[in-house]
DNA sequence: AAGTGGTCTAGACCACAGT
DNA sequence: CTGTGGTCTAGACCACTTC
């Protein structure tokens, strides 16, 4: 990374920046090394630190840096591929998927989740949550909504708390022959909770699985999961798991 | 929306002028209605405009908002589902899809795609570009890599030039038998020309959907297609297309 | 206490769309 | 031409981590 000026030309100063920078990436950083900081890459460019800071955000937007109050700034090893949407359709919970059972309380749904679960808008529904891990770090969060109807035997137990009572939501949901999912994917930022399990500042991008479970001819329940986008990528194998996208 | 000031909290003045501005949103503007210009905004909440700007960047960034220079800051509709990974497996181009076949020349694939591809890196490729309308909108452009040892039977017509070019590399990949394919999604920045067939500016969030076709034992193509994440939520329909989450 | 990134200000000028 | 959003500056202070 040199000391030049960055030139005058028509693009955007940040837009040059952060090209430059990326090069610099590639050629003269190692994964999880540290940079200078802002003020002294700033001034190395000859440009104002909120300009430097614009083509930083876009780098880390592309999951090549990774910022971090009162640290610093270090190289983002590459996106790890988080396995979504196997081919065979799977209740959430089972034996072998990667989460991490959280809480479970009533909540009445919010206003998208009551719409995928029938027009019975309004009742308060089971909310679990669940957390995702993949190399030691939280690389998602998501909320279970789980109507009361679709787990009926569950009553009996609803007094337990915690963590104890999302398993037992789950165990009671699997009693259900699932007919079928339907999958969303999109941009969103992370509201402030999500944002605290993830480990990132909120407004953070995410990306927003929506799931809809099918059983019995209706919905039997609705998986928002939030993904951390900077160090992740979703991965949707039709075929057989292949070691190159894997990642 | 209501002259009051930001009260001073804890939690940042952006961050709080978004959750006021979304319920605004809501409750007093209709999609398509143009929001008062920024300075204007600035002034009326009593916050600098930059301030002011990082609130409705975010709300871009959620699909709640269109910012067009030059003309104004527009309500959104809200996003719509655009299918992606149909049940069964088929080639890009099959006679039913939304695309619409662009010119194609041979290019030396980025780096990350002739990964894909497999370990003859740096041989020249064809490489065809397509688009995709929906509502009379370009939501995705995609360039669909495809090593001309997957399609043999070019060569001969191989002078033809544009979109007719494009639409025989398709119609000689139909030959194959397709095993499978494989998908990734993940957040990315528009580069400038994908940028200008997107109508958006460079750096734009995007969507980028990595597919691998599997043919032969081997990748077949490798198609890198870019969706404007401010407008589309992607969908993955493994149950019959459903009403409620098509959008 | 020192150093980092995160937020915020009050300006300025530019690029573009619609007259 | 006017009005819009997009870029850029040179500061200031805050929140957080580390020592």
């Amino acid at each position: 990374m040199g000391t030049t000026q960055v030139e005058a030309v028509p693009e955007p100063k940040y837009w040059h920046l952060k090209t430059v920078l990326s090069d610099a990436l590639d050629s003269e950083f190692e994964v999880g090394e540290i940079l200078p900081n802002e003020r002294e890459l700033a001034a190395r460019f000859g440009v104002a630190r909120a300009t430097l800071r614009q083509a930083l955000e876009q780098l880390e937007l592309e999951g090549r840096l990774q910022r971090r109050r009162g640290v610093g700034t270090t190289v983002a090893p590459p996106r790890f591929g988080v396995d979504v949407g196997p081919a065979e359709d799977s209740w959430p919970g089972a034996p072998d998927d990667a989460w991490q059972t959280g809480d479970c309380e009533d909540v009445e749904p919010p206003a998208p989740v009551a719409r995928l679960l029938g027009d019975d808008a309004g009742s308060p529904v089971h909310s679990v949550r669940r957390t995702r891990m993949t190399h030691g770090q939280p690389v998602a969060t998501e909320l279970l909504y789980v109507p009361h109807a679709s787990v009926p035997g569950l009553p009996a137990i609803e007094a337990a708390g915690g963590s104890a009572r999302g398993r037992a939501v789950l165990r009671e949901l699997h009693r259900l022959e699932l007919e079928g999912q339907e999958r969303t994917v999109e941009l969103g930022s992370a509201r402030a909770d999500d944002a605290r399990q993830l480990d990132r500042l909120p407004g953070a991008p995410v990306l927003v699985v929506t799931t809809r479970y099918l059983a019995r001819g209706t919905t039997a329940a609705v998986a928002v999961a939030t993904y951390r986008a900077d160090t992740c990528r979703l991965t949707f194998g039709d075929a057989q798991p292949g070691a190159l996208m894997a990642g």
